[in-house]
RNA sequence: GGAGAGAUGGCUGAGUCUGGCUGAAGGCGCUCGCCUGGAAAGCGAGUAGACGGGGCAAAACCUCGUCUCGUGGGUUCAAAUCCCACUCUCUCCGCCA
């Protein structure tokens, strides 16, 4: 959310920042109603002030004084004027909350201008492809031949859209959250966080997934509550409504979750594979940072989900979003691409982003910069460390073996008591040597 | 699911029966000052937020006003205080992984 004022000082710079982000809100009717709603207010206030007084003044001469009995039609009647206006006040203060809560962020002055992923920027690359002397197989065919993915039992017991594990594929799931939940709070400083999984409307609102897309996300029927569609959704309303102490920041946290997307308006993308799934497992990072540090935080979050891939020894290259492809709430983003052989391209696993007060105005999360100063807004940012599913995806493309074996990544092979590969039939289980 | 208790500032805790300068006593914490070689103790002062108007080029800040005692409604000239609904927390019982 953007704040009312700065709308107001601002609208050519929130309008430029809307058509570069190709995003649709009704600026003008929220400049018209906020300008009504300060006349307003100004009224409503003045006759406020004046029942105020006379109320403290019949208080003062004695309920049954001569003044009172005076006075009170008059401010009867006054008080239905109040309550007349104060309704419209009501109507007006809820249609500029709903117009700001459409505005999305302004994008940082580095983010190139463009429409589509077609322009987004490549910022670095990582590894090297592998080279195949076979004609490597896609991930849900060798998920198959393994016998470690299930798409059909998955279908019947729940529908399209999700697939169920076995073994070594259940094993590699669980090792991979595991790995990554290891990685980031023994290396990178996190603090491990296992959040619910259902939260309500007013923390989808603070992250910004309500009201716009709500057709992206599963409601629990008769209820308030909504499945997470990723664990930024929980953990960084953990400070929601909260004041954080200035040397409490910048605050580090990471969550594993299962996520769940409607993927509405997918339809027919990515309908084989672990690649659009509607209930996938995921390492998310979230920061809350002091508003000067937000960018370089940026930075070294990118670099922590960076590590994943690289520990895994996948290939990867950083995207750094253009205004088109950026989306509403970040100011500025980067997408981590893995490669996929099968298909030949790369895809994203991890998106980092800086939201900068965005979230935290909308959550109203803040810090004291220090004793007795005014508290501001913090900033928040978070990235996949990384997508779980497409991990899985990744490892059995990129390291599929001519025999329609997988090699098992070294960093994970102590989550599988030391098997160095997945074949059919394996089985990870303790004194197995995989041989 | 049944029965009961509660929700007040950064925290704690009065005020609610008996409505009226109570945005809210006291304590703790914190900030500044005095004291001290320095510190503790002690003493003095200060210490919510949002919104709108004015001062200011603007921020900080100052000032005026309005709102906020879980949330929403009602009664009243006037509500932390009375009435209704809802939410959440706690205790006991039941059920349950």
């Amino acid at each position: 959310m953007l704040d009312l004022k700065f709308v107001r000082e601002n609208p050519e710079t929130v309008r430029q920042a809307m058509q570069k982000k190709g995003e649709e809100a009704d600026l003008a009717g929220l400049l018209t109603s906020d300008r009504e709603r300060r006349d307003l207010l100004k009224e409503v206030e003045e006759l406020k002030q004046l029942r105020n007084r006379v109320s403290r003044e019949i208080g003062k001469a004695g309920a049954d004084s001569e003044y009172a009995r005076e006075k009170k039609l008059e401010m009867k009647e006054v008080s239905a004027r109040i309550k007349d206006y104060d309704e419209k006040l009501r109507d007006i203060d809820l249609q500029i909350e709903q117009l700001l809560l459409n505005l999305p962020n302004l994008p940082d002055p580095v983010v190139p201008h463009g429409y589509d992923e077609e322009d987004n920027v490549e910022i670095r690359a990582w590894g090297e492809k592998p080279e195949f002397t076979f004609t490597p197989l896609a991930h849900w065919d060798i998920g198959d031949n393994l016998d470690i993915i299930d798409v059909p039992r998955a279908g019947k017991i729940t529908g399209s859209r999700f697939a169920l594990y076995y073994g070594a594929g259940a094993r590699l799931e669980r090792a991979l959250f595991n790995f990554m939940l290891d990685l980031h709070t023994n290396e990178h400083g996190y603090r491990e966080v296992f959040p619910p999984f259902l939260v309500n409307a007013a923390s989808m609102t603070g992250t910004g997934q309500l009201p716009k897309f709500a057709e992206d996300a599963f409601k629990v029927e008769n209820t308030d509550l909504y499945l997470i569609p990723t664990a930024e959704v929980p953990v960084t309303n953990l400070h929601r409504d909260e004041i954080l102490e200035g040397d409490q920041l910048p605050l580090y946290y990471a969550a594993y979750s299962a996520c769940f997307r409607a993927e509405a308006g997918a339809h027919g993308r990515d309908t084989r594979g672990l690649i659009r799934q509607h209930q996938f497992n995921k390492v998310e990072l979230v920061k809350f940072v002091k508003p000067e540090d937000s960018m370089d935080e940026l930075e070294k979050l990118t670099r922590d989900a960076e590590k994943v891939l690289q520990l895994l020894g996948l290939p990867y290259r950083v995207m750094l979003m253009c205004s088109g492809d950026l989306g509403f709430a970040p100011a500025k983003k980067y997408d981590l691409e893995v490669w996929l052989p099968a298909a030949g391209t790369y895809r994203e696993i991890s998106s980092c982003s800086n939201f900068t007060d965005f979230q935290a105005r909308r959550a109203g999360i803040r810090y004291r910069p220090g004793e007795g100063q005014k508290a501001q807004f913090v900033h928040t940012l978070n990235g996949s460390g990384v997508a779980v599913g497409r991990t899985v995806a990744a490892i059995l493309e990129n390291n599929q073996q001519e025999d329609g074996s997988v090699v098992i990544p070294e960093v994970l092979r102590p989550y599988f008591n030391g098997i160095d590969k997945i074949y059919r039939g394996v089985v990870p289980r303790k004194g197995n040597s995989g041989k």
